[in-house]
RNA sequence: GCCCCAGUGGAGCAGCCAGGAGUGCUCAUCUCCCUGUCAAGGAGAAGGUCGCCAGUUCAAAUCUGGUCUGGGGCGCCA
């Protein structure tokens, strides 16, 4: 039908006769000439319609309106001199229409196709197909693509095999809420829609199949975030007869050769933090590498404080920590207050704030100090002339760290404090591993340990002998990738000795029977001489957005749902009638719905 | 469950703080003009119950309460 794309049509292609396709980007009527941007998906092409070479075919083209969908043949010619606009990579070239076809009209669309305004998000998903039509989109779905592409052609090199898992299976009992999917022929029963494959690909290594990968869906019933949905895409791998550096040395390796095909970048090695120094740096276990401002303690500088704040709380061995927020010291009275208002939000008492002056601090608290102590606090923040310091003080150094980690983060972006760089280079890409996670977290509403990662994660094992006695002090054999601020992928080395996992299992409060009945098939598994194994799980949404230059996953996935899980394109999810209810088994207590609008 | 931001012709905004006639800007749409534009240009036109429901007021886009939708976050997310 077509003999190019627009977008491939070169000035060498001067003299050849085109059949172009596509939607009318574009219509510049100057009455005897009229000129049309013809869009495909690999860009666009100018075509002039003029009297000179077809009065037909100009006389046709006056109909023509955007997002028409039209076929246009003509030659391919060089653009008269002073024409040539830079800004196409068609820019020299131009075709001259001989013969017109309007496959189909247009409406006016809702909202201009093209990358100049931010249109309100509901309305872009309502019209997806539209939204899509943008270049910015179609280039997100193709790095999405080349991403993929990149990943299946490094895995095949590596010898590892891809192997479907099932959609419909069964809950397990911690973790995220599952989705439900009710059983016709079991009434009363429900498969859970899987929130990774863990346990199939856990029985793969057992199985034999020593290097497994999977490009998956998953799914999650939880609210949702800038770079969460209830539906998303993991790239799931597994190994055998490895140790934990074995598995960071494929990935890292993997994310390297992707940003080298899909990105065309050189990745430098992967920083390497431990938890607890992530958490003691940057507050966060996802630490936005690209900028300093460091958690400073300031408990030596006040260690003869009689400010009763912090006396108090450093009595009681908690943390008095700060960060220094470089030129914001002269901060009006207004955005501290809206800083100390945002900090006890997060969970923090409080928030002290000082800003470093040529005439000292000023700081509600400047006077409580002694002059040393005023030194020794700007020296300990690592603080300059004009910085601000924002103090934050708990019993609980965890509060501590996770307060003044997120302000880091939040003022870094607002101050415009991250180093903007373009795509193409490494430093872009501030790629850390952490390792040495805790192995339990204590969940103090439920009060009993929790796994952090999931319950089949080995542990390090001169500390497994806390399993019992203290198990705030285990370490797991599990580690994350993060980039720029942003957790990638998440994973470890799994327990392969059944005895060791029914020992977790007692220790997590979860009895023998109740094991048995919900992870029987992974412990009768483990009694058929399961290899060691480990193995990692990045998300596939994230990376592309994150390559993208993406704040928000959705900007990624073709068909993504609003912040409430609705899609408004299809409008899902959606009431079924009762005959389809009655045919599953089921009741509904909530009274009929028409769903989300 | 909670906090914050937004909702104004088809799209993107301003107007709101300090109430006084639906006022304005950019784009799109329609008509006309124009043979070298390219986010074309010129002349004109049409198009809006200011998300919705209450309340205060002589008077509400503007103030108050509620609610819905979208977005960011906390909780949640092994």
């Amino acid at each position: 039908m077509r003999s190019h794309r627009c977008g491939d049509l070169r000035a060498s292609d001067g003299g050849r006769t085109a059949i172009l396709c596509g939607w009318v980007d574009g219509r510049r009527d100057h009455g005897g000439v009229t000129f049309i941007d013809l869009r495909d998906t690999s860009g666009i092409i100018q075509v002039v319609f003029s009297s000179d070479v077809s009065a037909r075919a100009h006389d046709a083209a006056q109909e023509l309106r955007g997002e028409f969908c039209i076929k246009v043949t003509g030659e391919v010619r060089a653009r008269r001199p002073g024409t040539v606009n830079d800004n196409l990579a068609t820019g020299e070239i131009e075709v001259a229409a001989e013969e017109l076809e309007v496959f189909s009209r247009s409406e006016t669309p809702p909202f201009q196709i093209d990358d100049h305004q931010e249109i309100e998000e509901s309305l872009r998903l309502k019209y997806r197909y539209l939204d899509l039509r943008r270049g910015r989109m179609q280039a997100n779905l193709k790095l999405r693509h080349a991403i993929i592409s990149a990943i299946r052609s490094f895995f095949d090199e590596e010898g590892f095999v891809e192997i479907e898992t099932p959609m419909l299976t069964r809950a397990t009992p911690e973790g995220a809420r599952d989705y439900f999917v009710p059983s016709r022929v079991h009434p009363g029963s429900f498969y859970a829609l899987p929130q990774s494959p863990q346990l199939f690909k856990q029985l793969f290594m057992v199985a034999g199949l020593d290097r497994y990968y999977q490009i998956v869906r998953c799914f999650r019933d939880e609210d949702l975030r800038a770079d969460r949905q209830p539906d998303f895409t993991q790239l799931d791998l597994e190994m055998s007869f490895v140790e934990q550096e074995d598995v960071l040395e494929v990935a890292e390796r993997m994310f390297k050769h992707v940003w080298r095909e899909a990105l065309s970048v050189e990745l430098a090695d992967f920083v390497r933090l431990t938890f607890a120094e992530s958490m003691e740096r940057f507050g966060s276990d996802k630490p936005d590498l690209r900028f300093g401002m460091e958690i400073k303690d300031l408990g030596p500088a006040l260690s003869s404080t009689e400010v009763k704040i912090f006396r108090s709380v450093l009595d009681s061995g908690g943390a008095v920590k700060a960060i220094a927020v470089p030129g914001r010291g002269a901060l009006a009275r207004k955005d501290l207050d809206a800083l100390v208002d945002e900090a006890k939000a997060l969970g923090a008492g409080g928030l002290v704030w000082a800003g470093v002056t040529s005439e000292g601090l000023r700081s509600p608290l400047a006077k409580l100090f002694g002059d040393d102590e005023r030194a020794g606090l700007v020296a300990a923040a690592e603080a300059s002339e004009g910085d601000l310091i924002l103090v934050v003080a708990d019993h609980d150094p965890g509060v501590v760290h996770k307060t003044l980690g997120a302000l880091r983060g939040r003022l870094a972006g607002r101050f415009g404090l991250i180093p903007e760089r373009d795509r193409s280079d490494p430093e872009a890409w501030k790629f850390a591993w952490i390792v040495d996670f805790p192995w339990f977290e204590w969940d103090e509403a439920e009060k009993r340990w929790d796994p952090i990662h999931h319950p089949f994660t080995g542990m390090v094992e001169d500390t497994v002998q806390y399993l019992e006695t203290d198990p705030g002090k285990v370490i797991s054999k599990s580690y994350d990738i993060t980039l720029n601020g942003w957790e990638l992928a998440s994973g470890s080395i799994r327990i392969h000795d059944r005895k060791m996992q029914e020992r977790v299992f007692e220790a997590l409060g979860i009895s023998r029977d109740e094991a048995q009945a919900k992870f029987g098939f992974l412990l009768d598994a483990l009694r058929f001489g399961p290899p060691p194994h480990g193995g990692i799980a990045p998300g596939i949404d994230r990376i592309v957005a994150l390559a993208a230059g993406e704040t928000n996953i959705r900007e990624v996935i073709a068909y993504p749902k609003t912040q409430t899980a609705h899609d408004p394109l299809t409008g899902a999810p959606a009431p079924v009638t009762p005959d389809q209810l009655a045919a599953l088994h089921l009741q509904t207590t909530h009274p009929p719905n028409p769903g989300p609008i």
